[in-house]
DNA sequence: GATTCGATCCTAGCACTGCTAGACACCCGA
DNA sequence: TCGGGTGTCTAGCAGTGCTAGGATCGAATC
């Protein structure tokens, strides 16, 4: 028993490593950069060692989303713990949010713009991506004002947010005004 | 002279074609489809043919963007001038741009999601592209509000509605809520 | 401790991609 | 009618995701 143990120790530590590495790839060079050859030289094996752990490239963009799921989860939760009243949680989950889409590109792309085979707003949605949308909801739904379902509201903020994070990289809006759009989109959607 | 202007009549029809055929199949079967040799057998030409009118793939999807940025700027003005007051003209304006995002999804690729080496927010931003701003400044200006600069608030309101189309098609938001986020993301980000 | 057998991994190759060099043919002007 | 130049095509390069098949190594058995 003892062997075939190690062997799903080494095995799970493999993903695991194919995984980091692709983000460590994608982040550096982008996605476009990560091909399967790449990935393979970098993790030191062939090819078809990643087919063994993922049907392919498309799983291993999901799964680097699913990882990123997860930490920006936690970002979220952190940066409205720590600050006080409706509003302020608000502007530092909005903060925290373009934030972490600004710090980790690669990450947001596989988790929002590339595709990564997952299944978004469905019952078989992985709990990651559920647990991020209900960090959003948990900051978001206490301010959507009388009679506005906290979930119609969290969506209409949460794309908000997602228009910023993608546009403002892609240098389509103006550089200077990042901190006022901020304000002006917490204060004008938010019911204080 | 004649002969050389009817080649050039010929030669700029062609390209036309190009641009057309593109779109077409892209708006069929995705962009992925749209490689140099399907496109190229459907306009009934060789592969280096398209390369003799484009430095290459790219540069085809910017000119499938920019005809896409005068059709979406001609109705967007269109939609706004149909409507009566301020209010109606932003929510007028939004249906209409979310609109032609669901309609001509590869469209919106080409202009947004895609690079096709076009220049954005700039000084050298082909004119297609400043004018289909200048179509939502048009209508968004007048509800910024005091003391708002309209460039940030049309700013602001175009990340808004370009997260809800894209997040929209990529089947992260309930279909049920469409229409309720709209007139949510009218009501509070207008003042009237 | 030798041997068999199965899991594991790699080499090689497929069909496809964007893009280009060089040969060919055709058409215009003389 | 003929030469020259423009325009087009064939063929090929390096790269992509993915896979079939054989080789190798190590674990369990005798």
């Amino acid at each position: 028993m003892s062997v075939q143990e190690r062997k799903e120790r080494e095995r799970a530590a493999r993903e695991r490593l194919i995984v980091a590495t692709a983000r460590e790839l994608a982040e550096q060079q982008g996605w476009d950069a990560v091909t399967t050859r790449r990935l393979a030289e970098r993790i030191e094996y062939s090819q078809p060692v990643l087919y063994s752990h993922f049907r392919g490239k498309r799983e291993i963009i999901g799964a680097v989303a699913l990882e990123g799921a997860t930490e920006m989860a936690a970002l979220l939760r952190a940066a409205t713990r720590a600050a006080d009243g409706p509003r302020a949680r608000v502007a530092a989950l909005a903060r925290a949010y373009l934030d972490f889409a600004a710090r980790n590109p690669a990450v947001y792309d596989a988790l929002f713009q590339l595709d990564g085979g997952l299944a978004y707003a469905q019952e078989d949605t992985p709990q990651p991506l559920k647990d991020a949308f209900a960090a959003l909801l948990e900051s978001l739904g206490e301010v959507a004002g009388d009679g506005v379902d906290p979930g119609l509201f969290t969506e209409v903020f949460w794309a908000s947010l997602h228009g910023l994070a993608t546009l403002t990289r892609a240098g389509r809006l103006l550089p200077e005004y990042a901190e006022p759009r901020v304000e002006l989109l917490v204060d004008r959607l938010a019911v204080i």
